[in-house]
DNA sequence: CTGTTTAGTAACCTAAAGTAAACTTATGAA
DNA sequence: TTCATAAGTTTACTTTAGGTTACTAAACAG
């Protein structure tokens, strides 16, 4: 995670080890940071909840974009959809041990925003 | 932030304390997950580095970029600018304590992603 | 004289992100 | 019969985020 900088015999500087794609810190923001993302998995860490309790719960964000981030999250493996019916059509999703292991980096999140009046 | 689905008498369901605007965690994820913002934090956090200098860490950053998210840091006072000397001018960018304290929130971040290989 | 450095600005543009509202198919209730 | 529910999908936009390139002005190097 260091990034040097060295002149050469004429000057011009260079970066060692620049930052050049992404560090892990990037990544993982990217990977977390989409709008609602977090709230989404925060709220499926205790409990299933059905599609549009979520939605209902995610107050500011359309349908859509639940349906779009919960996509992404069941991609990435951080939440599971589960469907206990057809017909009158019923689904649940759930964090996996996975998703819940990313409460490692909400929870201090959560802190941070509370301690600082954010 | 426990958000409640209550039915009326009727069936109608609604939530009680819907996650209406912003709750906590999205605030911050706003506050720190603009893109290259934490890439950009974390590289301040131990020295006082110069504008070019840390374009350059950044590699996949554009100065814009760059320029960009330091003034939002500085905004939120999270990181100080700094002239060292006009003229030939040179300028430092440096992380506050406030700065330093989202420390707790991308260490976890970092530990997170290089754990699960993301 | 040309190229480099400093710390940005400005203009422009595109791709992606997000929004709102309507629609779907089937079920159950008043 | 009309309304509400379920879990989305579709359409039709608007917004904004981000990228690219070029430019500034003053100073120093070869």
């Amino acid at each position: 995670m260091k990034s040097l900088i060295k002149s050469d015999t004429k000057g011009r500087k260079k970066v060692l080890e620049p930052c050049l794609e992404p560090c892990p810190i990037e990544r993982g923001m990217r990977l977390l940071g989409a709008k609602w993302k977090a709230s989404i998995l925060w709220h499926l860490k205790d409990q299933p909840v059905r599609f549009n309790d979520l939605a209902r719960m995610i107050g500011g964000a359309s349908k859509k974009m639940v349906d779009q981030r919960l996509k992404e999250l069941e991609a990435q493996k951080m939440v599971k959809r589960t469907v206990l019916s057809e017909r009158p059509i019923a689904v649940v999703y759930q964090a996996t041990d996975f998703g819940k292991s990313a409460l490692s980096v909400l929870e201090p999140l959560l802190k941070w925003t509370e301690k600082h009046h954010l």
